[in-house]
DNA sequence: AAAGTGGTTCCAATATTTGGAACATAGTTT
DNA sequence: AAACTATGTTCCAAATATTGGAACCACTTT
């Protein structure tokens, strides 16, 4: 499944640790683990000495290390959309007094990668990094909807479609067509697929060529909004897609002939 | 120098590509890599498909990929002391009304894993994942004084003594006193050394048996307040610092006996 | 003191990685 | 249009790292 020799095997096991959302012991992981004792264990120590992940001596357990912190960064400041986006999530916050959240596709999976919160201040990385099913939230319905067909396919085979609520679309068919309707119109609605009370409108973020880069959405709870409310936002968000989208492309120029080596 | 066999060249790999700022071609990766063309291809291409890079096909570069943001989540959530210390830092910035910095050692360097900024709303992963100097700031220092003798030898050993300022401690001798005296006085101060104007009261965050957890700083510019008025937050700080500790004491249980797998 | 649990180390068989060199594919120059 | 050049990709036998069953060690429990 995972493939990629010894390198794939490590990740996946740095991905099991990950995965525990607290501390875990050899024992724990072997037993879920499908590689062998001295396999597993010698996979755990390399990562360890490579600070991807932290072993406690005391208790003896492993959690996901501080280097995995120090290259996130990374991977956040240049190739998630969320610096770019920054200024124009800011204004669109301010200007529609709700949640802002922008997110990327990762694997099928949504990845939020920043957020607005109209009321109190944003709440760091306890955000940036969240994931979430796509195929029942405004973001990841979006973004599926605007992907070229073959990838498309491909993700949708990906879902798992769990039942949140009643309005969850559970079957790939109904899913498509729902896509469709969204390719239609432009953007897509969250009705409450994936928490009751919970609605949102959310634009894709394509590129000139209409490749998805991402998606934003504005989202608020039935009590405080309706679906006709937020779709007057509508031309707001695609307003800000655009922007996010045209500052994007300036951004994304390759380095080349720059480096030397002697010879 | 990394070894670990081929999970430590990917993951040098993975640094390298991460330690530009922007997307890189093939042939600067070459250039500046121990490993020959061969091997950095297929390094490349297995980080690659494993989505820890993003490969842009049209431009030919490689940037650092998504599922960094994924896991660095999980790391930030569970080994770092942000989630813990975040009350107390949202506290400690309201009444001392200047900017708080939270960070870790990782690797004998600081690394940042919160923030709060007295004026304006947090910056997100702006912050969180970057990196400084251990030897010319505030928290460093607070940190390396408290470490046990080995791992602070080790650790100064690490420093590489840029002369930032007039006040930077550019010798181990140097830094060796300043962290003696920081052990007695109980917390350190930066006096410009990282940057003219800036100066900082760190405290480290010690567990019961005097481990270091990290530290927290207070930051302020010279021009809005004096050393004499930062030391005069001491108390204040060392409260928190106290406070963060016994939280982390009690989240940091193992999880013992809880898997379980049929014979 | 014997049995059990959880973690660590050994080592020969085996599968992977290695890297020099050849090959492919644009893009440029003569 | 042919020769040249700069990049990126693929081959393959030799060298090397990974593998995992089993033995071992250090504690804890019965």
């Amino acid at each position: 499944m995972t493939g990629d020799g010894t390198v794939g095997k490590a990740l996946d096991v740095l991905d099991q640790v990950a995965s525990y959302g607290r501390p875990v012991r050899f024992a724990t992981l072997l037993a879920d683990s499908a590689y062998p004792k001295a396999t597993l264990y010698r996979l755990l120590q390399t990562l360890t000495n490579q600070n991807m992940l932290e072993y406690d001596a005391e208790h003896q357990t492993y959690a996901p290390g501080m280097r995995l912190v120090r290259l996130a960064h990374r991977a956040w400041t240049q190739s998630s959309l969320a610096p770019i986006a920054r200024a124009h999530l800011d204004r669109l916050s301010a200007e529609v007094q709700h949640t802002v959240h922008l997110a990327q596709l990762d694997n099928a999976q949504v990845l939020y990668v920043d957020k607005r919160n109209a009321a109190q201040p944003v709440e760091m990385f306890s955000d940036a990094g969240k994931v979430g099913p796509a195929y029942c939230t405004g973001v990841g319905k979006a973004m599926l909807a605007f992907l070229p067909t073959a990838d498309r396919e491909k993700a949708l085979a990906q879902q798992s479609f769990h039942r949140f609520t009643e309005q969850t679309y559970t079957t790939t068919a109904a899913l498509a067509a729902e896509l469709d309707a969204i390719r239609d119109r432009g953007y897509a609605f969250d009705r409450e697929e994936h928490e009751p009370g919970i609605i949102c409108i959310a634009q894709p973020i394509l590129t000139e060529n209409a490749r998805v880069l991402g998606a934003l959405s504005v989202t608020g709870s039935t009590q405080k909004i309706t679906l006709e409310e937020l779709e007057r936002l509508a031309p707001q968000l695609a307003r800000t897609a655009a922007a996010i989208a045209a500052d994007a492309q300036d951004w994304r120029f390759p380095d080349m002939k720059l480096q030397r080596t002697g010879t």
